[in-house]
DNA sequence: TGGTTTTTGTACTATACTGCATAAAATTAC
DNA sequence: GTAATTTTATGCAGTATAGTACAAAAACCA
């Protein structure tokens, strides 16, 4: 078994870096998907050999829920930064979609979309774990941007009579069709056009930037 | 090979329908994916044995593509129907999401979500061939809702300074959303708030219904 | 009835895949 | 330096997979 906070290994160290590991296991899996996606080319990826992985995260499926726990977590983490940071909702939202399409459609290497949309939603037909974990994973993503618009409509930002909710499901929407399309290969700007009448939707366009 | 318009046939008669037979290879990559869908799953599903298979339609991925364009065919020709049998956009709108909601979420059976978003987005990456199909089939299904919203502007129901192609945009982003969702297992109560809430987004919050 | 044509069904090949057993290697503890 | 411990590396077992060869079957034509 590997031993997650050992100060010091008592048997031959490793040789590998599991938060690595796991991060280019993640990156195989986001091109060829769970099941397109052998031991083998895992094996390659991470460096290690197939009795190392199993060692270090258990099976395929393990390592892939890994992954995908992984992926939810550093993208709702990132997400909330971002919004924290702007300090208006739409300049907020603005800036998330324009990182959120450099991360989907990579300047420098092929266009990859979401993990969860890309690779997550194929098995959910067939995995009722990875479905769960899923939905789970949007109602969080949900709840990043609802959060957000409550807060809006606290500072006034946001009209009273809104639904921070709705609103949610709209901004997950816009995100969503851009993880999808820079998957099916769209161009940058015909992304950051759908990015900005998405902003101009849900926050009014009113105010022209 | 298999004729396709021969009145009678010259040997053996086939043992099945291939228009149905590809139907039921539809369902099969629709729940498991394509790298996720055997031979097997296929020739069980049909009815057919492997060499009949390819007899018919060629190799898997041959299959497959078939299977891809029949989809987008039929769901784009539905969609015009629909818009086209509702005397208001809104209305127009509020149908076909509410039967896209029916389709990829049946009552009676599990919530499958869309092919394309479902199957074709994980293959993109890995098959440009794929990918291209994806990329014009999200195309061909923004051109019917942008086609229905330039004949809104014509006859005044919408504004005459709306972006058609960008309002399409964001009514197809409510349909993916929606097939995401619905794959992922959310409630239909809470898909039909979505599309409600989408509707009211493009169509503007003015006439409640 | 016999020949022709097309499809079906069985069986086969070669490869790929997941998971594991086992021994060598590298380190710590005493 | 030796024993104990943990990881690595090679290789194997059993199964699944895509695709195909070939003969039997079922129709038509003469």
């Amino acid at each position: 078994m590997v031993q997650k906070t050992g100060k010091r290994a008592r048997g031959r160290p490793r040789a590998y870096d599991p938060d690595q590991a796991l991060a280019r296991a993640m990156d195989t899996f986001w091109i060829g998907g769970y099941s397109g996606t052998s031991l083998d080319a895992l094996s390659a990826s991470t460096g290690m050999q197939r009795p190392s992985l199993y060692g270090a995260f258990g099976d395929k499926r393990s390592l892939y829920l890994e992954a995908l726990e992984r992926y939810t977590d550093e993208s709702i983490a990132s997400m909330r930064e971002t919004l924290d940071f702007e300090s208006s909702l739409r300049d907020g939202l603005a800036t998330l979609y324009h990182s959120a399409i450099s991360f989907y459609a990579p300047r420098n290497a092929d266009p990859r979309g979401c993990f969860l949309i890309g690779t997550a939603a194929v098995e959910a037909m067939s995995d009722p774990g990875i479905r769960n974990r899923l939905r789970k994973a949007l109602r969080r993503l949900d709840r990043v941007f609802e959060d957000r618009f409550r807060q809006a409509q606290a500072t006034g930002e946001l009209d009273r009579q809104a639904d921070p909710a709705a609103l949610a499901k709209m901004a997950s929407a816009v995100l969503h069709t851009l993880a999808l399309r820079s998957r099916a290969g769209d161009s940058r700007p015909s992304l950051r056009a759908i990015a900005e009448h998405g902003v101009q939707m849900i926050c009014g366009a009113r105010s022209r930037r």
